[in-house]
Parts: structure tokens; C-alpha cells; sequence
DNA sequence: GTTTTTGTACTGACCAGTCAGTTCAAAACG
DNA sequence: CGTTTTGAACTGACTGGTCAGTACAAAAAC
């Protein structure tokens, strides 16, 4: 694996993640998206095997990215303000790459999909990071007895992604600190 | 519009909902809703016009049953009853046409999507219930300062879905009811 | 000299949409 | 009544285009 090739991957990533916001993963043809990485058809067939394997490694890609930059963002500090952090860097990294986080909502619960078992593990990946900042919280009882942390993880990273959604489609004009403010409202009235 | 045409209509509808949950909308054939229906393909073309006026007319289907019983829980007593109702509602309506809110989820956020009009319009009226319980909220004071009712109602929303689909795929053995306190519990975070 | 990429041409499965013909129920007729 | 007509509803074989994947020789990169 030259550099060579992994830039030539990457290159194919990006492009497919530019597309894949209009067209979806399905609607999307290997043909367009080895044009738009000004890269030959049989660039990606020597690279991946397959429009699965592609996507499939894109998946990881992306998730990886995103699981890097939220983990960068833990400090020993107010877990509040780590999941301020994190919120604040997943909303950024959502409107950097529009196109990653539709696909994972398109995906993400369709079973059996082509690529569930994969998104299942990125999920698991993602939600472990956002649970150890709310057992932190639980640890200094700052959470209502109510609360299920894995529950409370999972619904947290799904209303990040929706909302950040509905954020960059309905509402535009608004700013990423203000949909942040509004995910930490939720948030803050969960905890103490 | 005779009532055999209404009754085939219907079976079309209910077929393309079993199937798109595990296929998506755009990996659907129109030979295969056809087929499940019990019905020739042509009748979807006689019906329709097309695979898209099918599609769009069972989002509006969909969605129409969803408001009629979201609204049917309207009280004129406390509003959060009432929100806890409607969440309620929602998730039988979700676990009943689990094929429904995976469309949605799929393609609300899409643009310039297929069905990208109609779904912003059918938005709007989900919205819109959920807006005048929280406006009666706030009109009691009983919201903090911050918040924005369209951006809460819009929020809600998706998070209802997203934990929902949440719910069915990754923990289908929790019960609607402990889902439905996961999600008032941010609703009454939120509110006073 | 090995790995990677290119460009072009090709195959075959799949699928949206079409259309000539058939069924059906109800109305008009005798 | 029973028979005929009518138009709406439905059928399913067929068509034309699309697209994942293949083949491969030659070039470029390292």
C-alpha cells in the first residue's frame, strides 16, 4: 500500500462523499463518482474490489474521522463542557462533510441493509465515546436515577444527527453555536 | 374514483410499506410492490403514474394517518399530558409502519431529493401539531428564555424518529413505555 | 521490474415505463 | 327479467436504457 494509493483512495472518498449527498448511496453510479475523483472506472476496481468495498471502507473513513476529533476533545474538566466540546465538533464536522451524515441516517437503521453490520460497529464506536462522558456524570450523580446511559448515548448521537440535519436543510441561516446551544439544552435538562 | 380503485390503492400502499423498511425506497422495484400487493404492475401505472406518484402519495398517506392521530390526543388540559400522548402515539404508529419512519429518515433530509417538496411540506404539518402544544407551554411560561419553539418542535421531532428506529433496531426488547419516558425525560428537562 | 493507473470497450442483469388486450360491474335497453 | 353496451380497472409480456462489474494492453509512477 504506496502513498500513491492511498492518496488515490482518499481522492475517491471525498468525491463519493460530495456525491453522496444529493444522490444517495444507492442512487449513485461508480461511473460518476470515478469521473467526479477524476480517476478511471477500473482505479476504484483495483482498489476496493467493489462498489460495496468502497463504501464500505468509506464508512470507516468517516467514522474514524469523526470518532478522532471527538476523543481529541476529552479532558479531565467538567464532563458538561467535554460534551459541549464534542457536540460543537460533531456539528462541525456534519456541515464539512453533509454528504457522511446522510448517508449514515439513510442507513443506519435499515435492516438488513448492505452495510448494517459495519454501521452497526461505527455506531457502537461513536456512542462509546459520548457513554463515557455521561458515566462521568453518572459517577458524580449528576444524573436522575431514571436515566439509562446506553439509552440516553444512543438517543444523544441520534438527535445530534437529526438535528444538525434539519439544521443545515431547513434552517440555514442559523449558526452552529446557536444549534449547539440547543442540543446542550436538552442536554443540561437531562443532567444537574 | 370508484372503491375498488380506493381498495387497490390502499393494498399498494401497505405493500410498499412492508417492503421499503428493509430495501429503502430507491432499492424498491415497482415489480416487487406489485408482486407483494397481489396485484399486476400495470395497475401501479394505471394508479399513479409512476413509481414517484406512488411514492408521493403514501407519504401523504402515511403522514396523514400520523397527524389524524397525533391530533386526536389534543386535550385542553396540561400540555405535557398531551405531548406524552402524542409521543405515545407516535411510536405505535412507528412500530406499526416501522417501513414509514425509515422513508422518512431516509429522505426528509435529502436535497434536492425526489420527494424532498412533499416531505417538506408533510414536515410542516407533524411540526406544527407539536408547535402548538409547546406554544401552549410557553404561554403558561412555562418554557426557559432560550428556547425556540420551531427550532424545539423540529428537534423533537427527529429525535422522537431517531429513537424510535433506535428502539426497533438496536433495542427491541425495551418496552414503549420505557422509550417514552427516555424521550419526556428531555421534554420535561426542557420544561418547567 | 513491480505496483498502480489509465482508457476503452464490452457483457449481462435488472428495472421503469408502455401498451394491446382482458375483466368487471353497473347502466341502458328491449 | 335477461341481454347488450360502456367505461373504468386491471393485466403481463415486452422494450429501451442504465449500470455494476470485467477485460486487457499500454502507460506512468515509484
Amino acid at each position: 500500500m504506496s502513498s500513491r494509493a492511498e492518496a488515490t483512495k482518499r481522492k475517491l472518498f471525498e468525491a463519493t462523499l460530495r456525491l453522496a449527498g444529493t444522490r444517495g448511496l444507492v442512487g449513485l453510479t461508480v461511473d460518476d463518482i470515478a469521473t467526479e475523483a477524476g480517476v478511471a472506472k477500473g482505479t476504484v476496481y483495483y482498489n476496493f474490489g467493489s462498489k460495496d468495498g468502497l463504501v464500505d471502507a468509506l464508512l470507516r473513513y468517516g467514522v474514524d474521522l469523526l470518532a478522532e476529533r471527538m476523543r481529541a476533545m476529552v479532558t479531565d474538566g467538567d464532563p458538561l463542557d467535554t460534551i459541549e466540546s464534542q457536540v460543537d465538533t460533531t456539528l462541525e464536522f456534519i456541515s464539512e462533510y453533509p454528504g457522511f451524515s446522510q448517508i449514515l441516517v439513510s442507513e443506519m437503521w435499515r435492516t438488513p441493509g448492505q452495510w448494517h453490520e459495519t454501521l452497526t460497529l461505527l455506531r457502537e464506536e461513536i456512542i462509546s465515546i459520548v457513554k463515557h462522558q455521561l458515566q462521568r456524570l453518572d459517577d458524580a450523580d449528576r444524573l436522575p436515577d431514571g436515566v439509562q446511559i446506553p439509552t440516553a448515548a444512543a438517543g444523544l448521537f441520534g438527535t445530534m444527527l437529526v438535528v444538525a440535519l434539519d439544521w443545515q436543510t431547513f434552517q440555514p441561516t442559523r449558526t452552529r453555536v446557536e444549534v449547539r446551544d440547543s442540543i446542550m439544552l436538552l442536554v443540561k435538562g437531562m443532567a444537574r
